[in-house]
DNA sequence: CTGCCCCTGTAA
DNA sequence: TTACAGGGGCAG
């Protein structure tokens, strides 16, 4: 489920209700979340601390816990959620911390991928933030012009610009009009600026839909979510010209365009 | 670069 | 039954 728009909401809502919580206690329930850590170790370290802030980076969850960070990425279906009741959590809970109140922070994960490790120091690797000011036009045409990646990869590329992922990468470069399949150091410098713009609108629109679907009780609604231009597409006409919507492989992953809207 | 792995649910 | 899933790390 989550890119950096949905993990920013997830963020967004845990700062509003849980900020501040004293912890009682962690609970590893599904012990390879925590790998390499041992369990043992994440679960004593956080016990009896307060949640000082949460923090986003790309797509990581920062959890700050007085002296220790918590380091929680979502994978492909983690969600991190607040409940009225620790002891009331859904069957998928790979972790859950008990807050001193009896209200629980839940790491529900039905496919188990999601990880939640100790951290120490800054996390490694990743580029830029898309929405904050330091991700400039320039600093991201230069980094597109010294690289041959196909276009969506290297959105995609976590230590290129931190956050993306198939959905957006798919739909920016179909609302920037640029094949995906193109490598991106061969696109004109002033198109890969229209590319950027695009970026940062496509996420900050994304990040309004999210959090209106998140702040709601009930959390994530399906009806509510970001209607893609092309992602999951397949064949059904593009909104710009008709023309069906192809889907082809690129890293081992679902690439959706309009071959014609975008070259 | 490709392919495989992690794991489970869901749809064709 | 197979394919695929909004992620990422690894080996070849």
């Amino acid at each position: 489920m989550p890119e950096l728009p949905e993990v920013e909401a997830v963020c967004g809502k845990l700062r509003a209700e849980a900020a501040g919580a004293p912890v009682r206690r962690l609970v590893i329930q599904r012990r390879r979340i925590t790998s390499p850590d041992d369990p043992a170790r994440v679960e004593a370290a956080a016990a009896g601390r307060t949640l000082d802030a949460i923090d986003r980076v790309g797509k990581n969850i920062l959890l700050r816990l007085g002296p220790v960070t918590l380091h929680a990425h979502l994978r492909m279906t983690g969600n991190l959620c607040v409940i009225p009741d620790h002891r009331l959590r859904p069957a998928a809970a790979s972790a859950w911390f008990e807050l001193a109140c009896g209200r629980g922070i839940v790491f529900e994960d039905p496919r188990g991928l999601g990880t939640l490790r100790l951290l120490d120091g800054p996390l490694p690797g990743l580029g830029p933030e898309p929405l904050d000011p330091g991700f400039t036009a320039e600093r991201f045409v230069a980094a597109a012009r010294a690289s041959r990646q196909p276009a969506k990869l290297f959105l995609m590329d976590q230590r290129k610009v931190a956050g993306i992922g198939n959905i957006y990468a798919a739909e920016a470069l179909f609302h920037a009009g640029i094949d995906p399949r193109r490598p991106i150091g061969r696109i004109a410098p002033r198109r890969l600026a229209a590319l950027h713009a695009v970026v940062v609108r496509v996420l900050n629109d994304a990040v309004q839909f999210a959090y209106i679907t998140y702040s709601r009780p009930g959390g994530f609604r399906e009806a509510d979510d970001y209607t893609p231009a092309v992602y999951g597409r397949e064949g059904e006409s593009c909104v710009a010209c008709g023309t069906p919507i192809r889907r082809v492989a690129q890293g081992g992953r679902s690439t959706y365009f309009c071959p014609k809207c975008q070259r």
